[in-house]
DNA sequence: TGGCTAGTGTTGGTCACACCAACATTGGCG
DNA sequence: CGCCAATGTTGGTGTGACCAACACTAGCCA
């Protein structure tokens, strides 16, 4: 009954923002149940696929600021899914080492993760959710040069 | 040389949030621009397509929250884009309506967001874009059920 | 060798957006 | 009439994305 306004709807702009505004609740209702959030996610995954890092780097595989790494791989410590060593050969850069408790939780929250695409897309037919999956990559990869 | 993990990048809800990240950031320069944000944007276009409303049902109608209403309609009355008067036949309600200056700055925000629509989805073909714009629309709506 | 530059970790902020709880007030309905 | 629903408002929370500044280190190059 409570229509939107034309203009929003039609815009791959709103679409977009809006979907995501739905996506991350549903992905932020599924890690709060194992008690994480996206940015540990994110730190998880990336070493798993690519082995201990600075957190520089984490920071630019993940897509997160060098200042937001810090916090997140605080709290990730304190959960022991990751260790911080100071690496021996650069002085000033840290080692962040994956855990078996941490490989768990990466597990854990994978299962959310396929959980919550269902979700999303609904009962959108398999081709219809490829030729999405397909369109949005190739969209997103144009606003990520490097 | 950066690469995301393919744990994040295979993952339409992935695609669809980190999309989004673009998508609010040409939004927000756009709006930037001509001194506005995104709720303002809403409200004009729901005060333009309806005509005049309480505060409450903008909120329906925009997807925001009462109480951020009452801020945005603050903003807007400050920069005389809209009036907001006591309803007379409901004694809590307000009134807001949009001014001939709302409507000439709904006109720019539109221009803006047309020029935003160009830059996100980029050289898609105009085929492509029209299977993205309806595909998102109908995953979308079944996250808006009523 | 000395000095500059780039990279690193860290602290401490900002902002938009979405959302929630509580409260006083008011209208309307049973 | 009395209760319930709706309204406007205040104040607070959380995520995610940033930015500026600082101290320190490594590496380069003149």
């Amino acid at each position: 009954m409570e229509e939107i306004p034309e203009r929003l709807t039609e815009r791959p702009s709103w679409l977009i923002t809006q979907l995501a505004v739905h996506a991350r609740k549903l992905v932020f209702d599924g890690f709060t149940s194992v008690g994480a959030r996206g940015y540990h996610y994110r730190i998880l995954a990336a070493l798993h696929e690519y082995g201990p890092a600075s957190q520089a780097e984490l920071g630019r595989r993940c897509r997160i600021d060098r200042s937001d790494v810090v916090a997140a791989v605080n709290e990730l410590v304190a959960q022991g899914f990751v260790d911080r060593t100071p690496d021996p050969d650069h002085g000033r850069r840290n080692k962040v080492t994956l855990t078996g408790a941490g490989a768990r939780q990466l597990r854990r929250m994978d299962k959310v993760l396929d959980q919550v695409q269902d979700d999303l897309l609904g009962p959108l037919p398999a081709e219809d959710r490829q030729t999405l999956t397909r369109l949005l990559t190739h969209v997103l990869a144009r606003h990520e040069p490097r």
